[in-house]
DNA sequence: TCCGGCATACCGACTGGTTAGTCTGCCGGT
DNA sequence: ACCGGCAGACTAACCAGTCGGTATGCCGGA
């Protein structure tokens, strides 16, 4: 009864935020209405322009928020001291596993992102891309020291993972057959055997 | 100067069929007003609901029409008289292909399909099961022969090759370095390395 | 050959409803 | 007495879909 996102005990701004995100993941961005997020965070469009400047700036948070969790994991997965082909392996898992317990975040990310404006877009792109070639970093380490293949471009080989990341959105349910831990290990596993030289 | 979707040679239905797809891929299908929709057209409203009863209709059509191609396209690759790592590799390199082909199709598809209706999305729904089931199809028969490894259910296969097909319209860009019939080597080759024994 | 009847194709003003964002003011704590 | 935090009525814009109307062409009968 005490939880951060509480209907009525957390502070408004959090309560927003929450109530926005699910709202956007069920409905989609331009189908929820402001007066709908209010209702669900039990306040009035007064509070919600009180803490943020617009409906824009509540899905740029909802990204920024996601996009500074995964960026902490990866470069904690990256930085370990392990053999590159188990830190890969790790940081492979361990997104998709972050991504499985916020889909909700996970389906706005890449169902709305377009939704941006063009220069809050920009912003969000170049922290992607941060992502990106940190992922892209591990997967050329292991080529160049040859424990994984050259075949493929390693961008290609981010790209390709991520894909399968950003569609867990669209299958992957929890009441399904396979735990979070289990897809990831699959999907992790699907990556590694990939790059098999 | 006679191609089919020419501003104002083809028949009204089609160039409102493809005005409807550019504007609803740049600009996603909320954000697209059935008066631009119909400008780009060279028309009017009267036109569009002459021959469309909603604007999701309009929607439902593209959809259709892309299931229609890739269902056809699949069936084709599998149906072939050729070892079964073969027919994988064929149908998986060509849906890439084919999706890089339509692009605005595919990221309408896999952003906007969430805006159509109960009744229609389970409709959309329906066919896509088909396609995703005759895919999974091909890969267990390979398990089963013993060509593919057995390692990873035949379901996460598919979903996490298909994550990277539904990717594409957020990375790929035609001036890229890649020419679409790489990318779909590449992604091909990926998806028949994961499955070696 | 001409004509009246009718269907198809399309036009565009209009309506009813919705929406993001604003603004004035209250209220309770310091 | 003042101010952050919030309420809620209000506005200006927009939009999907409707509807009465017009133009074009076909078809069968006189």
């Amino acid at each position: 009864m005490a939880k951060a996102t509480d209907g009525d005990t957390a502070p408004v701004p959090q309560r927003l935020l929450a109530a926005a995100t699910r709202l956007f993941a069920e409905q989609g961005y331009d189908r929820t209405s402001v007066q709908e997020i209010v209702e669900a965070a039990g306040v009035t469009k007064g509070a919600l322009y009180h803490y943020f400047g617009s409906k824009e700036d509540l899905l740029q948070e909802v990204y920024a928020r996601v996009l500074r969790l995964q960026q902490e994991r990866l470069d904690a997965f990256a930085d370990a001291d392990a053999p590159v082909e188990q830190r890969l392996r790790d940081a492979a898992a361990d997104v998709v596993v972050t991504t499985i317990e916020n889909l909700d975040d996970a389906s706005i990310f890449f169902r709305s992102m377009h939704h941006l404006s063009p220069e809050k877009n920009k912003q969000v792109r170049v922290e992607r891309r941060r992502y990106h070639e940190r992922f892209r970093a591990l997967v050329e380490e292991g080529q160049r020291s040859g424990v994984f293949s050259t075949a493929t471009p390693a961008d290609l080989i981010v790209d390709y993972h991520f894909g399968s990341v950003h569609h867990l959105s669209t299958w992957y349910r929890p009441d399904g057959p396979l735990s979070r831990q289990e897809v990831a290990d699959h999907l992790a596993d699907l990556l590694l055997r990939a790059l098999r030289p």
